[in-house]
RNA sequence: GGGCCGUUAACUCAGCCGGUAGAGUAUCUGCCUUUUAAGCAGAGAGUCGCUGGUUCGAUCCCAGCACGGCCCA
């Protein structure tokens, strides 16, 4: 099968070259893809081990290590060769000598090729410049590679390719595998934050037939066997406060949504949130925690609570966050007079003129939410929490007591970007099939986007839900804040690209 | 959806005024037993993203398309 695939046109010369090798290795009988090499150690461990021994130490030593790792680089001399053996993001030297394995050994040796993975056995010791190293004994071969690896020392700097081929990105470039431990590590401490306070871990429906619990497109999909038409979940919203109903007092959710919008370097379709509701909370309550969350999470990605982003410093200190109506914010911040916010003909053509586009179903909260996109998002660069959103924005929302056409909501901004949104909710059931009944309005004016209707979450508050905060956390924009990643591909395993042409 | 930019060897990149392409790494051959982007000598390697157009002649100019990036919506 190798030699057909060698003898097929297909291949560039240094596939070709390597699919060769591989043929003349497999023929002289050594297996290409063995399964039964042991390690007994790992370069993690020996480098924490021995990092600091000196060469009196290390040849005290009795222990053979047996350490398997990936070929990335390689500098032959003819009768002896050092090599950088990668195992678990980590480097370790290996220096083979023709003397140490024997002429037969070392002729296959010799044909191995960066990036093939092999294992070494051997003993350490330092070499002339003081650098750890593996003297080997043995080296066999565990896989062999038959593609070579981008340039050494430039890397991979293709975008496209570092996207549709992270396996490459992960193996060459050590900041992308470094982004995503850290991701892991903070979802990780959010789940240790959220499980310490009491919070109850959940999962429930990706597929539903009623998609809610946010202001988005759905994607659509069908059911073959039911005939049915199902939505991928755009929020887990309305499903975890139905389990707030249930006695679940404290729960969460972190898992996948869907939202079938444009892709940019905040966007991605799929994207991962952290969804928690907390019983006999409020909105202010929520402020708190999240402070005290984000701090924990910066902490263990980064080793403090202030955090270098892009340039800035963005101090996620506990204590030190803003606190800002979003009245007060377009005001202030935004500096936009009180005359034209609350002047719907007046905001509405501020906003179509600077090439907005407003529907009429669209209300004076939705303009201002714009106004407030255009001017006061992007300026808030330090931890800054905007509450009391209008009521027509916030379908979900419980209304302030105060004055009913704001609501207990508050969205979180960092780096110039929604971080989180958060509110008291809405457990008045007659309250909130007005308010749905309102969105269906919207929906039925044009506005896509815009709630439906879903009776048996009515009926789930009709039995009574305790008045609680619940929240939504972007975990991927966290995670860019968090690991210093412009965007939000940079995060993402996978973004989603087009097919590849 | 709009604007700008990019696409040349496996990778990183040059390529002037239009005359069918270069470098480094990688690969191959030879030499080399303490290297660190090892070194020295030599060799091979390309559908210049795709399709048209202009031209005697297009990687280069023009148009459309594809994919990607950034910005805007």
């Amino acid at each position: 099968m190798l030699e057909a695939w060698a003898a097929g046109g297909e291949l560039n010369e240094v596939l070709k070259n390597r699919v060769e090798k591989a043929v003349l290795l497999k023929d002289a009988g050594v297996p290409l893809f063995p399964n039964d090499f042991t390690r007994n150690a790992d370069v993690g461990s020996i480098l924490r081990e021995h990092g600091g021994s000196d060469e009196d130490q290390l040849a005290a030593l009795e222990i053979g290590y047996r350490i398997a790792g990936r070929i990335m680089a390689l500098r032959s001399f003819g009768k002896a060769a050092f090599i950088h053996l990668k195992d678990g993001g980590e480097l370790l030297q290996v220096f083979v000598q023709k003397s140490d394995l024997g002429d037969e050994a070392y002729d296959v040796f010799r044909k191995l090729d960066m990036g093939d993975t092999v294992g070494v056995s051997g003993k350490l010791f330092r070499t002339k410049t003081g650098e750890l190293t593996l003297r080997a004994e043995t080296v066999k071969l565990i896989t062999k590679s038959m593609r070579p690896l981008p340039e050494k020392y430039h890397g991979l700097k293709d975008v496209e390719i570092r996207y549709r081929q992270r396996y490459v990105d992960l193996i060459v470039t050590p900041r992308t595998a470094e982004i995503f431990r850290k991701r892991t590590i903070i979802i990780r401490e959010l789940r240790r934050f959220l499980d310490g306070r009491g919070f109850l871990e959940v999962e429930t429906p990706i597929l539903q037939a009623i998609p809610g619990g946010a202001t988005a497109k759905p994607f659509e999909t069908f059911h073959n066997t039911l005939n049915m038409k199902l939505f991928m979940r755009i929020a887990p919203e309305l499903y975890l406060k139905r389990l707030v109903v249930g006695g679940f007092d404290k729960v969460y959710e972190i898992g996948r949504q869907f939202r079938n919008e444009g892709i940019s370097t905040q966007h991605n379709p799929e994207f991962t949130m952290c969804e928690f509701y907390w019983a006999y909370a409020n909105y202010i309550d929520l402020m708190d925690l999240t402070e005290r969350m984000f701090a924990q999470l910066a902490q263990a990605a980064t080793g403090g609570t202030v955090v270098p982003y892009q340039g800035q410093e963005i101090d996620l200190t506990p204590g030190r966050w803003r606190r800002v109506s979003f009245r007060q914010s377009l005001e202030e911040i935004g500096g936009l007079p009180p005359a034209l916010l609350d002047d719907y003909a007046a905001a509405r053509k501020h906003v179509t003129e600077r090439g907005e586009k407003v529907l009429d179903s669209d209300k004076l909260g939705k303009v201002q939410a714009k106004l407030f996109d255009m001017y006061v998002e992007p300026r808030l660069i330090q931890p800054t929490f905007v509450y009391g959103y209008p009521t027509d924005i916030s379908p979900l929302s419980r209304k302030n007591d105060a004055d009913p056409t704001i609501t207990d909501r508050f969205e979180l901004f960092i780096t110039g970007r929604e971080m989180a949104n958060a509110f008291s909710e809405l457990n008045d059931p007659v309250d909130q099939l007005l308010r749905f009944q309102e969105q269906v309005r919207e929906k039925d004016a044009g506005d896509e986007e815009a709630h439906r209707m879903d009776y048996d979450y009515i009926r789930a508050l009709e039995y009574g839900m305790p008045p609680a905060g619940g929240q939504g956390v972007g975990i991927d924009r966290l995670v860019m804040l968090l690991t210093d990643s412009p965007s939000i591909r940079e995060v993402i395993l996978f973004p989603l690209l087009r097919p590849e042409t």
